[in-house]
DNA sequence: CTGTTAGCGCTTTCAA
DNA sequence: TTGAAAGCGCTAACAG
């Protein structure tokens, strides 16, 4: 196993017979001497030579490292990777690369990840932010590092923030589980501590109060974190005397869950169910899973573009983009209420 | 936006009137004076100071970025992005980042993204290779850069592999049918540029070899990369004179186009079917989707684990990992063929 | 144990 | 235009 000791540009500025500086300046395309370039180039490719990218951010006036450091809430959840991907191919062309990782929506992570990527000088960064306050996040700022926060808002004020127009996309499907005769509508939402599961819920109440509808506490279930406990959520409250003839689930794993207790209740031809974000397959289920959706890579893809436009220059305010969600009609949410609600 | 100049170890030895390397030795641990080793620390908090990465490795001896490279096929695909968070996990433990990226299947793209990879010297890589020739992976090889292929065969001999037994498991999943009394099995591969669809092919036609069982070339369909293709195929191997009384598909979303194309016909509850490859809801689906499963979580931990081990000097002879799948038996892969078959 | 010194590989003055 | 020289922030010899 031979290691190779790799060139360096003083080798490849002694082999073409140039100084160091010629050599910098041919591989950065300040113009010089044709002839000389040549010389450059052709050396460059004999010693199979290449930048190191740590001694060039090092020694740059700018210190740029071309890379953006970008914090999901677990690479591997589906809405988070079809980010990270969008994001991904913004900076793609333009030579950035993505050094990402995962908060497990965890305060303590996302702080500790800021950190070794703002070691890592990272030029730029992406951030699902926990919402939990973040010194780290906050020092980044004002050491004027740019930052977009993504999907939430930001903990810190001042910063650019890319989200889904989650209390609109709720409250546009409550609206329509009206029109359509439904009265008595539960809802079922995520960790409070959760920005959008928040946003979520305000958007439901806010819809059900506009419409004269009164809610119960059973019907409203908040903090329900896992697929399971949704199910539960779910058979609990079809299960009491006086059940909604509709639900809204505010989450990709509680919209399975609940199907799942719908099902096991034998209710899912019988109860109306709105699901917040889409997901695969949704359309292949028994009935079909109506769904207020997102675009995660249009979020990811929005953020990045952001991202860059400060890495260009751009100083102005900080922006606030809101994307519009697009309700999708599959069925589960157009099932009418019963004829003679008890 | 005030822009603070980052504090130096220079900084932090002034205020703590200590020498540079001082500063350094409290920072990594070698042992100094408890007195001059608090007041370093307390310098470095007051001035907020962080090490500067592309520095320390510039200059350490064994270089070393702890930044790992990882090229997928899409870090957006489910597959993918359980291999990398799994990846992640082991790496985090070691202080390690990830830096991921996309290759689209295009050999291309894998070359270049190997190629900025290695340019920030990344201390090791791991790959799923798109199987092409590639000289990049090569050469990263041949300077010493400890490599792991991931869920396919390298390119590049002597690398490190870690994979599943795709063969064993589609043979297996072809055996259960035959003992259910199918004698007549489709199935449908990827492109055969995969060294996945190629093995799992392999797997199939030795089964059915062993097993004395014929196949006809309608029945066979390889080369299908989309999950219309997929649903298009099994419509035309259906629909044909005489068909197949059972179907495998060996991969995700041509498993999800074959059951569309079944659901389609009205034959979802008549041909048995069994994929490659489990995924979300499969087990929601009418009937459920019987599959056989591959654990990328655990090709990610054992890839990276071999990696650390590399990294940590290990120069055995390239190792070459195969994992075993799981058949999952839920319902589509149970049905019987019809009493008597035509 | 501690401080001084010499670079890691590169960009950027500064003269020529 | 080009080359020589001075560092970027840090670690690793080397003396004390």
């Amino acid at each position: 196993m031979n290691v190779h000791v790799r060139a360096t540009m003083k080798d490849v500025a002694a082999l073409a017979g140039v100084g160091l500086a010629t050599v910098s300046r041919v591989l950065n395309g300040v113009p010089v001497d044709p002839h000389l370039t040549g010389r450059v180039l052709d050396a460059a490719r004999q010693l199979g030579y290449r930048k190191d990218t740590a001694a060039t951010s090092l020694r740059r006036a700018d210190r740029r490292t071309n890379t953006i450091g970008l914090v999901l809430q677990d690479v591997a959840n589906p809405f988070s990777s079809a980010l990270h991907r969008a994001v991904e191919d913004v900076g793609v062309q333009r030579g950035l690369l993505v050094l990402a990782g995962s908060s497990d929506e965890e305060p303590e992570r996302e702080r500790e990840l800021l950190g070794v990527l703002r070691t890592r000088r990272v030029d730029g960064l992406i951030v699902v932010p926990t919402g939990a306050p973040d010194d780290e996040l906050e020092s980044a700022h004002r050491d004027g590092t740019p930052i977009v926060c993504v999907d939430r808002a930001s903990p810190v004020p001042g910063v650019d923030t890319v989200t889904a127009d989650n209390r609109g996309g709720v409250a546009g499907a409550v609206r329509a589980l009206h029109a359509l005769g439904h009265r008595r509508i539960g809802f079922v939402a995520d960790h409070s501590s959760l920005w959008t599961a928040r946003e979520r819920h305000e958007g439901f109440a806010a819809a059900m109060a506009e419409l004269g509808c009164r809610t119960r506490a059973g019907w409203v279930r908040r903090d329900v974190h896992t697929e399971d406990a949704a199910r539960a959520a779910v058979t609990g409250m079809f299960g009491a005397a006086t059940a909604p003839t509709a639900v809204v689930t505010a989450q990709n794993w509680l919209t399975v869950g609940a199907r799942r207790a719908l099902v096991d209740l034998g209710l899912h031809h019988t109860v109306a169910h709105v699901g917040f974000d889409d997901f695969p397959l949704a359309d292949m289920l028994d009935p079909p899973v109506s769904v207020i959706a997102q675009d995660p890579a249009e979020l990811g893809r929005r953020a990045a573009l952001l991202l860059l436009s400060r890495l260009d220059g751009d100083s102005g305010p900080a922006e606030t983009v809101t994307l519009p969600t697009r309700y999708i009609a599959r069925g589960s949410g157009e099932l009418p209420p019963p004829v003679r609600p008890s």
